[in-house]
DNA sequence: CAATTCAAAATGTGATATCATTTGTCGATT
DNA sequence: AATCGACAAATGATATCACATTTTGAATTG
């Protein structure tokens, strides 16, 4: 199907091949190994993950419910593609939901929360030194992530990933700021709302930092 | 498994076993037939729609992904409980997302769409007056739906189905006000804002509607 | 009578086979 | 040379089967 390799991923042996065939494919979504407007067949890619299509078809029922696959009416699977329209209009969601989520977490940050969120954004300007963007964004995820999911019943994180997903290899590649920094200094910004507990400036933070991604994103891939 | 029999629903015949399993338990969830905490066997279901397990577990996989089933990690699925805390993060997320929603439809808003719109809520008011409570809300969520669906590249669409799907039958309750009608009220109220194409009395009038129709449904569900 | 044990039934998972459709290709026709 | 058509290969959809694990419930034990 394609040439390189699939990322590699590491099956514990108590996860079923469903889980496996879907977090794998995720990834390789994630990561661009699948591009958008890539089209994909069952049998080809239980072939590639070394199981039968049935579990294979789970795996891509879960992934076009996140939207992360098209299933077009003629019997045809697809990575989406991107465009400037539906790249602006993900961004936009992203900023909503994830203002609404942090909002929401911040009645429940501790000292504790912030200082592990600044631990793992010192880990992720490591990553992005180092040039391994696949890192890198997993790392700016769990930055956010961690704040989202401090409220108990918790409905947000779910979609959020959803976007995510959708953004995919999009954000990846604006890990890597071309001068200087610009996310640093964003999650600064985040973790600086944090401490001071403020709402307006919690908001303005996470807007700030979710659009500089983009714009980096949106220079890079859709205008060139 | 129950003793009433599943909503009825109409499989057109070229609708494969797979999509036709998942809308009508879809439907199943929404309108309360499959209460929360009911535990589900994939067996059972297939049973239950004369189908074999196959599309049956597509069709829960799908689900799951919208968080309207919960896969339990000792191989078994329910219908999630709902919980004042859950109740209240899902609501504050339609709040949110449809807000987002509303604003981005509003530079897309023609005077035929708020006539439809205007349309669609008359029916709405003549299905909750003659006590079908499933019609209401299948036409309260087309109201909605009308003008989220407005913008092009639209992709807060799939997400807000999720969050009504896991309120499920909690809002359909409250579709039969008990002394007025306070819904058809915000409904007004969205409308006036789209006709004076007033960002924020749409935000407010969604928010009051989303809002409305959440203390109606908590009273009669979990505080009872 | 409550707790425990253990076998039978049920369940989730995954592979395989079958069928109807679709796609792809090669050759004939215009 | 381009277009169309038919046949072959590939594909999605689904039923069925086999297997390992879990659940269940009744018999047993203290």
């Amino acid at each position: 199907m394609q040439h390189t390799p699939l990322p590699e991923f590491d099956r514990p042996p108590e996860m079923t091949g469903q889980e496996y065939a879907y977090r794998r494919l995720r990834k390789a979504v994630m990561s661009g190994w699948l591009p958008p407007g890539a089209s994909l067949t069952i049998r080809g890619l239980a072939q590639l993950l070394d199981l039968s299509p049935t579990p294979i078809r789970e795996a891509l029922r879960r992934l076009s419910s996140e939207n992360a696959i098209e299933v077009q009416g003629n019997r045809r699977l697809k990575v989406p593609e991107m465009t400037p329209g539906r790249f602006g209009e993900l961004v936009a969601l992203r900023v909503a939901i994830e203002v609404h989520g942090g909002l929401r977490a911040l009645a429940h940050v501790s000292d504790v929360v912030i200082d592990e969120m600044a631990e793992a954004d010192a880990r992720l300007a490591a990553a992005r030194a180092a040039g391994d963007l696949d890192r890198a964004s997993a790392l700016n995820h769990a930055f956010h992530r961690r704040l989202y999911e401090l409220p108990p019943d918790q409905a947000a994180m779910p979609l959020i990933e959803s976007v995510w997903l959708q953004l995919g290899p999009f954000q990846r590649l604006a890990q890597r700021g071309p001068d200087g920094e610009p996310m640093r200094d964003s999650h600064a910004k985040i973790l600086d709302a944090l401490r001071l507990r403020d709402p307006d400036d919690l908001a303005a933070a996470i807007t700030c930092d979710v659009q500089s991604v983009a714009e980096l994103a949106e220079t890079r891939l859709l205008l060139v």
